[in-house]
DNA sequence: AATGATTGGATCGTACATTATTTTTTGATT
DNA sequence: AATCAAAAAATAATGTACGATCCAATCATT
């Protein structure tokens, strides 16, 4: 899974490819956890026939969005709090020393950058979520996006877009838009002044923060709307 | 993809499906970097029809060892110092991250079983390199393998087994040896003296000095016998 | 050099065989 | 009659086969 180019701030992306399709209900939710995913059912559902579906469902189970057993077939991997929180520590290990790389290689040209996406992101102030999302994601796309570690890179961005789509359920509490926008300032102080260590921990919290919050969220919506069992 | 329980030692593992087939001839470069894979000459090679040839490409195009375009096929994501290079330092991060956690709940028992591993190892002394390996993986499971986050414990034993399968191609060095003796040991002492920062200190310079020792290899066996370039 | 035809191979659809699992039915025993 | 185990049927995954279509690269022609 190959990032996107930072230059180009893309339309919301719909999803083209069967595995998209899937992949996009089983973050959204419509697929819910532990669901059984039958072959000849998602075949039907999404009008295809079975041999996309058995191949979209393998490439799923690749990226661990999905659970099979022999011969028993494909399941959702929970997208739920835990998994979250996952994510959000490997996240919260990776970024910091991603953004250390690129306070040691940022030029003018970077730092201008970051500040007219942030400029955008001010100036929207999360009128339309969406667009924030992308927004948000072009602003830390900067600064991973170069990155040597193409491993790290990915890794992050297919955090990145669950995370992403998961926050589309719910709307960003004031509090934390004042955190984001202090942080990315901060953030972008940080790089300016070179200061590798103070960047590394302000990305840190930037990380936990939103970790913090999202997880919240999901736990109000499930202790709210009591969603069904396993099936 | 589940981790191994840590209590069995099991035997080297013989690979059953289509899918752990190609991934073992990607990993141990019977096919190269960058080969074409081409879903008919595949099927002919391990005697099976097209269909799971595919969905075990896109199995491994998901866990990113096999790179696709689309209409122009699957190629294998070459492992080279590079890639190499990318998961030390990812292991670098998580590791010391997941001894840290380790550390604060570990028991009685959990030490005496690594001791135990330990002195098989230094009994073992590098005479088998693939029973090395595999207590090797153990020693560092007992650690790794109870942790809470499924994630990033999942994330390292797939690093690990790249890292196993390249590490059987060339024998251990002896300055290597003594190292891991020693980074072993001091490991078990401080996570017995209740020393976090230093158990994560001993496990960054251990995944580090494992990663250079493989690089160093294969930047040897790359100008020895010169690999024929891409298809 | 530009254009169009050819071809290799991926992709998709469909149908069916095989095998493993789950559920239902049956039958024997208490 | 109730209970439980074995057998049978249903369900669904997995594998095979083959044809249709589409895309990209190559080759031939102008």
């Amino acid at each position: 899974m190959d990032t996107q180019p930072a230059a180009t701030i893309d339309v919301e992306p719909v999803p083209a490819s069967i595995y998209e399709l899937i992949r996009e209900d089983i973050i959204s939710g419509k697929l819910g956890p532990n669901e059984r995913l039958k072959v000849a059912d998602l075949a039907e559902r999404y009008g295809t026939s079975t041999n996309p579906i058995r191949e979209a469902l393998q490439q799923l189970r690749g990226e661990d969005f999905v659970v099979m057993e022999p011969h028993r077939g494909a399941r959702v991997r929970p997208i739920d709090e835990n998994f979250v929180r996952d994510i959000i520590e490997i996240a919260a290990l990776i970024e910091p020393a991603l953004t250390r790389w690129f306070v040691g290689i940022v030029t003018e040209a970077d730092i201008a950058q970051l500040e007219a996406v942030q400029r955008e992101i001010e100036e929207l102030n999360f009128a339309d979520p969406s667009r924030h999302g992308q927004l948000d994601t072009v602003f830390h796309q900067v600064i991973y996006d170069r990155h040597y570690n193409r491993h790290a890179a990915d890794l992050w961005w297919r955090h990145r877009e669950v995370l992403r789509a998961i926050s589309r359920r719910f709307p960003t509490s004031l509090g934390r838009r004042t955190a984001v926008l202090r942080e990315h300032r901060e953030l972008i102080e940080a790089i300016r002044a070179q200061d590798a260590d103070r960047a590394a921990a302000v990305i840190a919290a930037h990380v936990e923060g939103s970790g913090r919050h999202i997880i919240e969220h999901m736990r109000l919506a499930r202790a709210t709307g009591a969603r069904k069992p396993l099936t």
